[in-house]
RNA sequence: GCCCCCAUCGUCUAGUGGCCCAGGACGCCGCCCUUUCAAGGCGGUAGCACGGGUUCGAAUCCCGUUGGGGGCACCA
């Protein structure tokens, strides 16, 4: 019997997590699901100077709202704790006295200005020369007494080589991989250190990370054998597989401080997490051959690394919007008006809690335009004319396109056959409007109707007018017919 | 500069030597439907970067070129 799986997202709490970050973590919680193991969630946060609260709680947001739950980590615990690489600091401490005591680390005094000096003098490309890995004893008497020091793992001089999860077999050769800082000037431990130390320790068995970290690969193989040399482990070293790029425009590296990047910036745009995550598993990784709609379950149950693509992949807002819409069109009708209630809370369109009397309306009206939209903000400006009252306001857009002076008859004739209605009925109204417009002015349809839906929606995009028209009531749709006119400068149009 | 990765329609991809004069999706275009905008239905547009091999046969394997990306931190 195999080892169980255990793979891990160990994102650093910096800035806002982006689309690409999520995109990693997606397809390690689809790995570890397919194969019945653990998905752990791991902060590296060993930057005091760059990481925030703020970004670690936007990242444990981010996946609850994206339901890829974890199964150790922060706030749930596990038999490897703590998850927080800043609460593991004795770990280090302890591993690093061993690393250097079993030979396989040792303290540089170079600043960084010698070893650019020295580089260049030899005409060697950047990089660290190894120099402090052989100093003589007087020069480490003499340093140690005057300078800081950094400690630096020793490579081994020999070609890595390893069988890439995703791209196959990869080879360095050692002189492209100088000896590299493990633990900072001021004893602090640092990423290149700590990630494969609480990699082994955590026993992961396959690091899925994206592509640029590949050439850094060689120095954690190092890492993980010494550290069995030591006795930290028993030696055992992961699987990696290294996954493309999530690119923006002009096939650029995506960046944290783009805001198109941002997680939190498509859920703001009314995202659905089924949407953006369906989409984000496309980006490196199919299903079959003609099928792109599935759910998380499904992408867990089809998860095969050998499926994913090593080619970097665009992030589409396209093609994102319109498998996010379908996901919208699929959910039940409630759920659909639900999902829409924070949206509305957001823009102050709903009290908070939301009256049963709202409550009424948007059950009534999420139907009307979850068939139009792709987005669930789309939904809110579409249903705002319901829940505006006295705030209610027409677009300026709108208006210049539909409220013109053509119009002042078609909402006149609109108004008086709306007035005299009996039953506030959508088919009634359809009829009246119809009969009033259509057959009595002559108008074409979209000519006739245009300017009602403006005076009432507010917009020239709606959701279906006749039904809008009945939801509204019979009294905010006449007063709105009527600040039409007047909004023409013919308020005695009214009568 | 050195090293590494990548290369199928505009974009995401299927394709693992014959089923491919390359399939799907998004976009785009057209038509149908139609009270706006959509949605839906139908149809269309468009691609194996280039050059050499290997093979009876290559999008698929090998080499080279070109192009793109990444790495070479006391960031992660």
């Amino acid at each position: 019997m195999s080892e169980p799986v255990r793979v891990r997202f160990c994102p650093s709490p910096t800035g806002n997590p982006h689309v690409g970050l999520l995109r990693t973590a997606l397809f390690n919680w689809a790995f570890a699901r397919h194969g019945g193991g653990a998905f752990v969630l791991r902060i590296e946060d060993t930057d005091a100077a760059r990481d925030s609260e703020e970004s670690y709680t936007a990242l444990l947001e981010v996946l609850r709202w994206l339901d890829l739950g974890w199964d150790e980590g922060p706030e749930v615990g596990g038999p490897y704790g703590p998850y927080r690489q800043s609460e593991r600091k004795s770990v280090y401490e302890d591993v690093v006295v061993r690393l250097v005591v079993g030979g396989y680390a040792y303290d540089c005094y170079c600043t960084p200005e010698e070893i650019a000096a020295r580089n260049s003098a030899a005409g060697r490309p950047p990089g660290y020369d190894n120099y402090c890995r052989s100093l003589s004893v007087q020069e480490l008497t003499r340093f140690s007494r005057q300078r800081p020091s950094v400690l630096r793992l020793k490579m081994p001089d020999r070609t890595t080589t390893w069988t890439d999860l995703v791209r196959g077999e990869i080879s360095i050769a050692p002189e492209h991989v100088p000896d590299y800082v493990i633990v900072r000037s001021n004893g602090e431990p640092l990423y290149t250190l700590v990630n494969p130390v609480d990699d082994a320790l955590m026993k992961i068995t396959h690091v899925l990370r994206g592509e640029d970290l590949l050439s850094s690969t060689p120095r954690q193989i190092a890492l993980y054998e010494a550290l069995g040399a030591v006795g930290v482990t028993d030696g055992a070293v992961p699987g990696f597989g290294h996954l493309p790029y999530v690119v923006g425009e002009g096939n650029k590296k995506l960046s944290k401080r783009d805001p198109q990047a941002s997680v939190g910036f498509y859920r703001e745009c009314g995202f659905l997490p089924e949407g953006l995550l369906n989409y984000l598993a496309l980006l490196g990784w199919s299903i079959a051959e003609d099928r792109d709609i599935f759910s998380l379950q499904e992408m867990a149950e089809a998860f095969d690394l050998r499926d994913v693509n090593a080619n970097p992949a665009r992030f589409d807002v396209r093609k994102a919007e319109a498998i996010n819409a379908t996901w919208i069109r699929r959910l039940d009708p409630v759920d659909f008006a639900d999902r829409l209630v924070p949206y509305l809370q957001a823009t102050g369109l709903l009290h908070e809690p939301s009256t049963d009397a709202e409550q009424r309306l948007l059950v009534s009206g999420a139907p009307l335009v979850q068939e139009r939209v792709v987005v669930l903000t789309e939904a809110v400006d579409m249903l705002r004319f319901l829940f505006a009252g006295d705030s209610f306001e027409v677009a300026e857009e709108s208006a210049a396109k539909a409220l013109t002076p053509a119009a002042v008859p078609v909402l006149v004739s609109a108004r008086d056959a709306l007035a005299g209605l009996a039953d506030w009925g959508a088919a009634r109204i359809e009829a009246a409007l119809k009969t009033a417009l259509v057959d009595d002015l002559g108008l074409k349809p979209r000519v006739a109707f245009a300017p009602v839906r403006v005076a009432v929606t507010g917009r020239t995009v709606s959701p279906p007018l006749y039904e809008s028209i009945e939801l509204l009531g019979r009294k905010c749709t006449l007063e709105r017919l009527a600040d039409a006119l007047t909004r023409l400068g013919r308020p005695d149009a009214v009568r």
